[in-house]
DNA sequence: TTTCGTGCAAAACCTTTGCAAAGTG
DNA sequence: CACTTTGCAAAGGTTTTGCACGAAA
């Protein structure tokens, strides 16, 4: 299986979302799920915007676009502490969380999630629309050497 | 066993750690962590500033406090999604996280803390100063009244 | 006395908002 | 055609920075 059939059928299945949603199809929107879908890695509206070509629309349409796109739960928002909301594309079956370096900021996977008992207790609670944010920070082997100051 | 016992532990345990850092013991942060110990809840900057008394210091002491107690591990940020960084004594053992309603901001408890297993894992990995941002999200109960609109 | 912390003012930065125009279903 | 979305400009709000002064060890 080639990586970019996997990414073909996450963009296939997020415009299928966005159709059933009562959001609009538009250029903007399609434009950030196939940029969301093909790359890895939480990205903020800034890199988002660039990422999809500068020129298809404005900054303000990448921020409102993530918005709307996260609360139809196709993007998952991540904080890793520097200052900006992050998005990635929330596949499904595929829930992972980042490890960032506290100094350099690198950002790893970790690829196991337990945060399912939580959103239980929530559901219990009567909650819906239920996602979260779980990001891990400490300071990376590489920033831990003197030199690194 | 009174709640402002449990307070005068956390903050006597608290000052000790301050003193065991590399940081110093100033007036500002102890009037931080005294805050933080006797109230419930994540806190911003500015509600921190106020907390403590506006007179003490200035709002940006209060930024750069709570960045600094952070590090050592004294406190523990939040992200409620509302736009500011939040704040909170870290008490170590009464591990708990937040569901917040995705309208309404109003915030409760979980009392259920899941993210060991990803903190050894970043253990094994050779990370040190490990802390975690872990939020639940969702839509209250109150909130999914169509009058609530 | 040397190093760290603070105050003040200003800047930087990310994000949101208002409104008219354009696009979608 | 009704309603949503976008562009542009501007504002809003939080957080950071520079530098001189004051405080801690």
């Amino acid at each position: 299986m080639h990586t970019h059939d996997m990414a073909d059928q996450h963009l296939a299945r997020a415009l299928a979302t966005l159709d059933a949603s009562d959001l609009r199809n538009t250029a903007p929107r399609r434009a950030i799920l196939k940029f969301l879908t093909a790359s890895h890695g939480p990205f903020s509206a800034e890199e988002v915007h660039a990422g999809i070509d500068a020129a298809l629309c404005d900054l303000v349409t990448v921020y409102r676009c993530l918005a709307a796109l996260e609360e139809i739960g196709l993007l998952r928002r991540c904080d890793l502490g520097d200052g900006c909301q992050r998005y990635e594309y929330n596949s499904p079956g595929h829930h992972h969380h980042h490890l960032v370096c506290r100094k350099c900021r690198r950002v790893s996977s970790l690829d196991l999630c337990v945060v399912e008992p939580l959103e239980r207790l929530a559901r219990e609670q009567g909650y819906t629309q239920i996602s979260h944010v779980l990001e891990i920070f400490g300071l990376c082997p590489e920033c831990q050497s003197p030199q690194s100051e």
